[in-house]
DNA sequence: GTGATTGCAAATCTTTTGCACTAAA
DNA sequence: TTTAGTGCAAAAGATTTGCAATCAC
């Protein structure tokens, strides 16, 4: 699990993904890639970059999302009906969603196991095996 | 795991959840628990319906699915941004995910098996566990 | 310069909502 | 009747696309 931050390194990073690195991904890369492991959505991340006085349209932060996730820097997760997270941890790892909050959360790898897997149905090969655990607040249900 | 073909029971079935049982729930009900184990989004079963000549509107086929699923009829599964599976089959069983058809197909029980699960985050509960095999088919990349 | 990238606005797609109308009890 | 349920069309969100302007090389 690579945890270092890329603020130094994001612009060959984007080259060796063959990206061009443009202002645009190269501030949203260094805005991801900031040591932590994130889950953001488009919309958030639209958010800090206006915030943070960087100007991207909310297009290309699309764009540049699934970019990075097609170059093998984000890996998109999918647990709510029409919204989208990205997540900069990209090695084998399952998630808690979080049901009341919206809030996703790395299940760190060695906490879960899954063990007897079953053939995938003929003509077809496993791509990813997802894991989510649904968890509700106790207090507000 | 009941697999009780509702064709004779969905009127009752419907009165048991609550639900006023209408010309469209009952007709909806009978597409869906015909017996087999279904996952179908709303617009596949609007077309279906269409196709029986039963005029239904893709609202109330929403609404419909909706009411059924907080009944504890079905359930909906999450695989794809921006579009919601219901499962006839609501008792507890993980799925296989075809990325490149968009099907979805049961992972019988018995053929998976999660070993060692963490601890929810505190002050919350697990309210579910979902698993998804994403495969992709050999020959059509 | 040249081709990739961006921004913007419009388009698309799925899902939800408001409200007058209809039908179950 | 009385109230829940339905249809329609419009609204709402999230995401995508078309195209002219802009930027990296």
């Amino acid at each position: 699990m690579d945890m270092t931050p890329s603020h130094f390194g994001i612009l060959p990073r984007l080259r060796a993904a063959g990206l061009r690195p443009t202002r645009q991904r190269a501030a949203l890369g260094r805005l991801l890639f900031d040591g932590r492991h994130r889950h953001v959505t488009a919309e958030q991340l639209h958010g800090e970059a206006t915030g943070a006085a960087i100007r991207v349209s909310l297009a290309t932060v699309y764009n540049t999302l699934h970019q990075f996730t097609a170059a093998g820097l984000l890996r998109e997760v999918v647990v709510e009906p029409g919204r989208s997270y990205f997540d900069t941890h990209v090695d084998d790892h399952h998630h808690f969603f979080c049901e009341s909050t919206g809030m996703l959360q790395d299940i760190p790898g060695a906490a879960l196991t899954v063990g007897q897997l079953p053939c995938a149905p003929a003509g077809t090969e496993i791509s990813r095996v997802d894991v989510v655990i649904r968890v509700r607040r106790q207090d507000r249900p």
